[in-house]
DNA sequence: TAAAAATACTCCATAGGTATTTTAT
DNA sequence: ATAAAATACCTATGGAGTATTTTTA
């Protein structure tokens, strides 16, 4: 399992059309029926009764969309995160240089002068 | 990003090698160096230092490392989840098919005795 | 010099596209 | 008859393997 099943069983959950799904996810049809297959094999559980004219979760669909959301989230923090944590690296690095541009004019004695800082958030 | 990435990269951060990681997950060490290069290459970030000595996680990697470990632990439990409400809907049709059987003991009309019980966990 | 990671390259599995069939109304 | 999903088939992207090079202690 992969995130791209995650993704693509999300959109038609939310989408409730397999075709629509697929326009939203910029893939052809068959590309997501596929996946949602596929995906469904693995669990070896349906996640949507379908026909021509209708789609819709099973139960256990609706149970498994609560947690790929969550996942999908939770993927979504995690970089967010880190890309934080760069940010915070960058800032850290900045101030390192302003202590290190001051150094001459207070004379005192260089690199000892240097502080660093971080931050979080 | 993909799952695989998160669990290269979990890999290699708990074995601290990019081959003991690749011999955990039955893949080569190329493959793993790859995915994890990839990794990086999306993130714009750092997640390890390393030379031919020593592999360690960057302040950025550390802080990803936690985001990785709950994304995989809630893609994992979405699957149970969904395995969970699958046991729970054949309890429900074992108990359906209990009352059907009773029903021309008690000569009461059937299906309309015909209770459905669905359990959680 | 040795060890471990990175790189080069090749191959193949599979994601995805197009065309067609199936299905239900 | 129509509209939507499934299926068949083909293509091609990229994941993974082997061989080799690079790196640093």
């Amino acid at each position: 399992m992969e995130l791209r099943h995650l993704r693509y069983f999300v959109a038609v959950a939310e989408e409730l059309s397999f075709r629509k799904a697929a326009r939203r996810l910029s893939v052809s049809e068959p590309a997501v029926s596929q996946q949602v297959a596929d995906l469904e094999g693995e669990l070896g559980q349906k996640l949507f009764n379908r026909d021509s004219r209708r789609v819709e979760l099973t139960e256990i669909g609706r149970v498994f969309l609560r947690g790929a959301r969550r996942t999908l989230a939770s993927a979504k923090e995690a970089v967010a995160q880190a890309q934080e944590a760069a940010a915070g690296e960058r800032g850290r690095l900045t101030i390192g240089s302003i202590a290190r541009w001051c150094t001459p004019f207070y004379r005192m004695p260089w690199p000892s002068f240097v502080s660093t800082f971080r931050w979080w958030r």
